[in-house]
DNA sequence: AATGAATGAGTTTTCATTCAT
DNA sequence: AATGAATGAAAACTCATTCAT
């Protein structure tokens, strides 16, 4: 789908709003860090916006991906499922902790409609994808069925907010390991 | 400590920066939506950064004045403190849904060392207040002691989410009332 | 003539121009130094260009002091007469070496009529003086009397620049001892 | 080394600084008088100070040019010697001379790090040759080795004193004519 | 596929000056 | 005699984008 350029290009991109902040985010900056003209950027995505289109896209297309992997392993219990969903998207991050940066910059495009559309898409899927794994768990004695929205909050609040302190301590701890303690803690209260 | 119109342009520039995000916070939007010369801006703020530094005092002052009204109160349960202090906050996002803007925008002062700095004091802030107050609470079979560090990170981490989504829902629901119902699911499995 | 506020600013002025160079002498680093509001220095002086014509004033009517108090002590051979006059110079320099900075900053006052004109003022004066003290000269056999444009030259053009490597170097070197060596190198090779 | 347009950009950048003074030297005058816009200007070069150090750069490597024309020519007396390098220079001013203007706006540069230095770069050169040549002339009964520190401020001094004045008179006499006059003068006193 | 040259609109900030109090 | 509030004009510089080659 995307050329051997285009991919170069929006990881590139991706590095620099994690070095730079998506201020930093330039053409100026990305050419200079590819090596190419500014202007030859332009062969490749007809604007900035088209790129950071491009970097979510590129994104979501992953977490799909795992969503696909996860609902072909048939039969497996729900929290076997969350743990091995989340162990997935832990050791994403670590192996390309720059896409972090853009992940949580989404408040950031809220000005482009093109691109909050595309954030939005994102956490759709992610919803959908929490949501239909946590409708199969057993439930704690103090929860009610009606309690699934709130347990989707808990969840993946608690998750975006140690990925966000991972990436603001500049990755000073290994987060496979302690998002798996935070996941079975989590389950461990729900159960 | 600010002049009237020094919290005029406080306001103002939160009111901005929720309209048309951080890329739309410029000294001329700002000035033109105060009805005052750019140039005017600078009798009141050295530069746009101190503007924004002035923003986030704002906040942690009032996070702080929270945290004093509720230590004064003495003798009040854990769970009931907790459940005051968000109450609290609910209330005044409720009342200033701009600023959920400004907070949740943290991402973007990463460059500015004097507004990282800001920032993570108020995290820090924000951080000892909801761990002294977690200390107090009585823990569940399943929790041990140790646990705290991630009950901590469950208590605000789903609360940030629940803030995100009601900004990013354009206030479509009651803070306060869908918050509320929220801790008390966390209050009720932690404890 | 010039009150004491007056003076006042026309003292900070040359101060900060010897410390910031013209483009640093601003009415607000003026007003800070000072210590009081910007506005308040137009109750003084009209424009800035008005203050800086005050301090070329200031400094025309010194050289022409001195020139005075040379003319009125009588019957001194004219050698000894450019060795006071310029002993005198330097003298007055070492006491104000700020000064140095603006009666060399000339170049930088063309733009503005009235302060060049100030300027070529200063400089007929000086040249005067040094004319008329070369004329009561007893010349070298090398020399004719149509040289005394040059000798002119010599002189004024030697001690220029030995004042400028003087504020160049920080004031690094005794300019009266110095002075008074090139001075008598010069007079030695004329006479 | 520099191309075309930057070369046009360093000679209209003189021209301005001739005609306007350092202070009218705004890149929009400097854009206006190429007839390209502002933007346009930092495609060649990557701010002003570089514009600046290009011109003094330039300067620099002329008069460098002229040193080792001079040594190459071996076997000169140092008397021939000095006449040749200072009629070179005279002709230089003479064929452009909007370059004094800048020449003689050292004071200016002195708050730019990047500009003093290369201002201190030019005036080393120049007072190297300047010490070189001196020290091959056969010396005045009145004057001892050691006064070869005088001789060079005498020499230089004086010369940039004419240039100068030739400026300031808008070239209004032939400086290639009366600077040799002036060479002659110092000389026979010298001898 | 890439580049060099250019641009218009915009950015933050500075500065001398004015004026009502 | 001094100030606080304001301003218009201008400064250097940035940025996404276009276009001819």
């Amino acid at each position: 789908m995307f050329s051997k350029r285009q991919q170069q290009i929006i990881e590139t991109s991706v590095k620099i709003i994690d070095e730079k902040g998506i201020q930093g985010f330039t053409i100026k900056n990305l050419s200079n860090e590819i090596g190419i003209s500014e202007s030859a950027i332009y062969r490749h995505f007809d604007s900035k916006v088209m790129i950071l289109s491009a970097v979510l896209e590129t994104f979501k297309q992953k977490v799909e991906g795992y969503y696909k992997t996860l609902k072909e392993t048939n039969n497996i219990p729900a929290e076997k499922q969350i743990h091995n969903f989340f162990s997935m998207m832990f050791k994403y991050f670590t192996d390309n902790p720059a896409l972090v940066s853009v992940i949580f910059a989404e408040e950031i495009f809220q000005n482009e409609l093109q691109l909050s559309n595309k954030v939005l898409e994102i956490q759709a899927v992610n919803e959908k994808i929490i949501k239909e794994m946590i409708k199969g768990l057993t439930l704690n004695a103090k929860l009610s069925n009606g309690d699934s929205e709130e347990v989707t909050i808990i969840l993946s609040g608690s998750i975006r907010l140690l990925v966000s302190k991972w990436k603001m301590s500049n990755n000073a701890f290994d987060l496979i390991e302690d998002g798996e303690k935070l996941i079975n803690t989590i389950l461990k209260l729900i159960r």
